[in-house]
DNA sequence: ACCAAAATTGATACAAATTCTCATTTGATA
DNA sequence: TATCAAATGAGAATTTGTATCAATTTTGGT
């Protein structure tokens, strides 16, 4: 059921827990690596995977974007930033299955679950002066 | 304002439009491809992010997937299949703007918008057989 | 503790989906 | 129609992973 406690799913997850904000796989990499140089990247990628499959720690898919990784697993959204692509909660209640129900009568196909992705601008970047003229 | 119009994206803009369902670039590309083997791929790439850039078509980003893209701009959300990948229309009312305001007071970023991606099983890969099994 | 089987690892190749580079061509406009 | 920025095409490069596979490590009985 649980995989195998390796030395090196407990450095993975160690590290994911003290990073305090939604690292992506390869940000998790080089943490690790800075304390470990004999972790391989291909290991961080597999151990944080097969964590997220197993409900331990949580996969935040990004539209466009490398997944992000949380050790907390309670339901929330997220935001993305347009100009750091920084990733962030937003704590507003869920809405679960009823609007999958919703979505099933509308689409007829079946509904698993649905993810709201917001995109927007962190408070650091809005400091920065000027957009950056897409 | 508007970009450039050049025979290549007015080509490629007319096969999105005579394709039904979300194609993504690629099978934009091999569509525009079969009638006009000298456009390049990096064309059709960047045609579909310009003229999605400029609102006169619609770009769909996927979680863990490739863009898609479709020739109706209005608004609303999308399903994915978790089998076949196919991307359909769920034609429920979006709840635009004050879903924004309340993530904005939420979580103190600037927010410009937000998608909502359903996930779930598309009806013809209902009809076949038992899952893959993950 | 010891062993075998199964899972995991590390190195590296491979893959998908774009994006970038840059020389060349083309479209909009003065 | 001359000009010149924008667009194109070919292919390299990038980003974000997954697959392969031999070597190593865990786990679960004995």
């Amino acid at each position: 059921m649980a995989s195998r406690q390796t030395v090196q799913s407990e450095i993975i997850v160690g590290a994911l827990e003290r990073m305090a904000n939604h690292p992506t796989a390869e940000e998790v990499y080089e943490a690790v690596r800075a304390e470990h140089p004999g972790i391989g990247r291909a290991t961080v990628f597999r151990v944080l995977g097969r964590l997220s499959d197993e409900g331990r720690i949580a996969r935040v898919r990004i539209n466009n974007g490398a997944d992000h990784f949380d050790h907390r697993t309670f339901e929330h959204h997220h935001v993305r930033c347009e100009r750091c692509g920084r990733v962030d909660d937003v704590l507003l209640e869920p809405r679960g299955r009823e609007v999958d129900e919703a979505a099933e009568r509308a689409s007829g196909w079946r509904i698993s679950g649905h993810t709201v992705q917001f995109d927007g601008v962190c408070p650091e970047c809005q400091k920065v002066q000027a957009p950056p003229a897409e």
